[in-house]
DNA sequence: ACTGAAATGTCAAGGCC
DNA sequence: GGCCTTGACATTTCAGT
């Protein structure tokens, strides 16, 4: 799919706030209601807009801990990655996971509550799936950006 | 602000899909329209609902390359922590930047096209930053997990 | 928290560059 | 092909209970 220039403004708008009426967009972008109506829907059916969604407050629903876990497997067999990366998935306190180049095979980000929920996750969660090798955690001290926008 | 179990379920369901009608949450919570809306309009005002956004598909708007850099700083005073901060958080390319504990002073998510474009990044962007002592870089060969919705 | 009603928004149809 | 206007229908929002 092509995008022009007002596709482009518009997914701007819609990753800062998607809860702006098409009436409202229209107007930023000069266009009729119908006319951004139409863009969005494209922009749905092509797949480059993959969700709407609520961000959450991560200190007021008491989750203000993040965490990076380094974690390098024993063996690297198809059979343990796939069951590996099925487990992990499974674990509601990782938002993120990647299989990365370097001195270990995977970088998680972990969210919990504080240090001790931290301390209980790995004892009692990610350190019991199989075929971990080692493991090093780096824990975060202030978030000095995050955002879901992608600059298009 | 103190929630209850329809509340987390509310939470729930708009994190995985904000567009769904009052109508529709009335259905899944066994709740009135305005009920919900009384409810979602209390985590708004309370700031546990901070924003609706839309997540859009990197591989479809050309930015497939993800790569997390660690960075070390020369000097730790107030004044080139601030500066080396507010210099990260305006360029697009980083979606993430966290301080964290560890042999590194940062870690940052990094998203472009392809290798050249993160080449041109370090080289053109990210290291005309001053300050900086050593970088570390580390590239995902494959994103096995991400959300943006806490487990609450 | 519910009902009901006004205000506002979404979306389809048809026509025009 | 993309844009506009119109109008029906759905949803949001708010008052009263």
């Amino acid at each position: 799919m092509v995008f022009d220039d007002i596709d482009k403004r518009l997914l701007f708008y819609l990753q800062e706030d998607s809860k702006q009426t098409n009436k409202e967009l229209s107007n930023k972008l000069n266009l009729s209601v119908t006319a951004v109506y139409e863009r969005i829907k494209k922009l749905e059916k092509s797949g480059v807009i993959e969700n709407y969604v609520v961000l959450v407050n991560k200190e007021k629903v008491e989750k203000s801990f993040v965490a990076f876990c380094h974690i390098k497997l024993i063996q690297h067999s198809q059979e343990f990655v796939v069951k590996f990366e099925k487990e992990v998935t499974n674990l509601n306190e990782v938002l993120e996971c990647f299989h990365i180049s370097g001195d270990y095979d995977y970088l998680l980000k972990v969210l919990v509550k504080d240090m001790a929920a931290f301390r209980e996750f790995m004892v009692k969660k990610l350190t019991t799936i199989n075929h971990i090798g080692s493991t090093h955690s780096m824990f975060v001290i202030n978030e000095v950006k995050h955002t879901t926008a992608i600059n298009i």
